[in-house]
DNA sequence: ATCATATACGAACATTTGTTCGATGTCAAG
DNA sequence: CTTGACATCGAACAAATGTTCGTATATGAT
């Protein structure tokens, strides 16, 4: 019979506790704790009792382990307790100019003047994205403002009834609607449900884009970076 | 005289390759590697190499190293390249139901219907903000339309000219419009330009809050979180 | 009480990882 | 060329870290 020290009751969810230490040291440390400082940071007794309960979370599917590595531990989602403040990837979208009725929209491969944030989950993917800056009022028949930044996927073609930046070759003119194909010409839509659509000949409609995003600031800070 | 393999020619910046390369794997691995990861990753011969490197990079304050835990670099700012694409924190904005002309906004307290994130750098403070979806067009005058998220944040009074949530009282109404104290009345400015201005005595007007971002979603992700 | 199951324990082991050291090589300035 | 600053090399060590294993204990169902 081997001397040893009283073994403590099964604490009731260790597993739990040992998940949400493990946010809780990624949103301090940046880094992922190893099996040795959950050990401590919970006082359990051996680091195969954290070990035994990794293989049971993994099993659970709520971390992940990456091979054999030191730190190898990676959530695979927040506990819901902490959800709310955890990090989350943002993307950079340039934002390329200022877009207005009489003007053609800057060329996106123009530099940027400057970059707009938004989270990444926003969006399926990141590619062929820029904003605008909406100026003047010529827009607010599609319930853009002055000042309002819109967040444009580059793409030729649009499905039906897509919002989309256009431009207007006959007139010379910027402006965004959604875009119905009927025949061999096309309505254009205006965003405000009081407005009446505008029929045009297809050849004359350019689809610049789509817009995704339409984000206005009133009194915070600008979704701006740098 | 000892057989040695023939030494490598000093890479010119073989430093900034370690940089990016740090800041590359926490990209793809949401954590730091260590010292022999950089050494093959960068075909380096030996760990000795990179912490040397590591030593000089520390020295210039390019990055941080934390006790001689494994993988415990960090980077003290990102390298330029790779800035945009970074990470960045985002935060949870309870969304608290919807908002209609007729009705009045869900108590503040009430249980979240989902969650929106937005990039923390949007706001100076998270505290005491709250989302309302947008239903119907009743505010089209504030350009604010059909499906529409505001943000809000709860406040008991506004600064002059600000967009806020308001209560009408004696006509049970709730609306969004810009406010301006003059005498003891109020001017409710429409954000819509063209809009002529609505004044109504000051005991009347209840501010619910004011109005920091109107997030509009077209063909994208809408920013909801469960 | 009996039993099956889940959990806890500690020791030992194999890798991984950070670190040190002396020797050596490269390059540019003097 | 000589020199000094900087960079590379490989080997070895100590500490940290993941993992395994046999055993022991608590818990809940029967």
């Amino acid at each position: 019979m081997m001397k040893r020290a009283q073994q403590s009751k099964p604490r009731r969810d260790l597993r739990r506790e040992i998940l949400s230490f493990i946010a809780r040291w990624y949103q301090a440390e940046r880094a992922y704790p190893t099996i040795r400082e959950i050990q401590k940071g919970l006082k359990i007794s051996s680091p195969s009792v954290v070990n035994y309960h990794l293989r049971c979370l993994e099993e659970e599917g709520l971390i992940l382990r990456i091979g054999r590595r030191s730190r190898g531990i990676r959530l695979r989602r927040w506990p819901d307790s902490l959800t709310m403040d955890m990090e989350e990837n943002t993307i950079s979208i340039p934002l390329l100019g200022s877009i207005a009725a009489g003007d053609p929209i800057p060329d996106p491969s123009s530099h940027p003047l400057a970059w707009i944030r938004i989270p990444q989950r926003w969006l399926v993917d990141g590619n062929g994205l820029f904003a605008l800056r909406v100026q003047g009022n010529s827009m607010v028949d599609a319930m853009v403002g002055d000042g309002d930044l819109i967040i444009v996927k580059t793409i030729p073609q649009v499905e039906e009834g897509e919002m989309a930046v256009i431009w207007l070759a006959d007139r010379h003119e910027t402006t965004l609607k959604r875009v119905y194909r009927e025949g061999d010409r096309i309505r254009l839509q205006p965003a405000h449900p009081a407005m009446p659509p505008m029929y045009v000949p297809a050849e004359v409609v350019q689809i610049q884009g789509k817009v995704l995003h339409v984000l206005r600031n009133l009194n915070g800070i600008p979704p701006l970076d740098g």
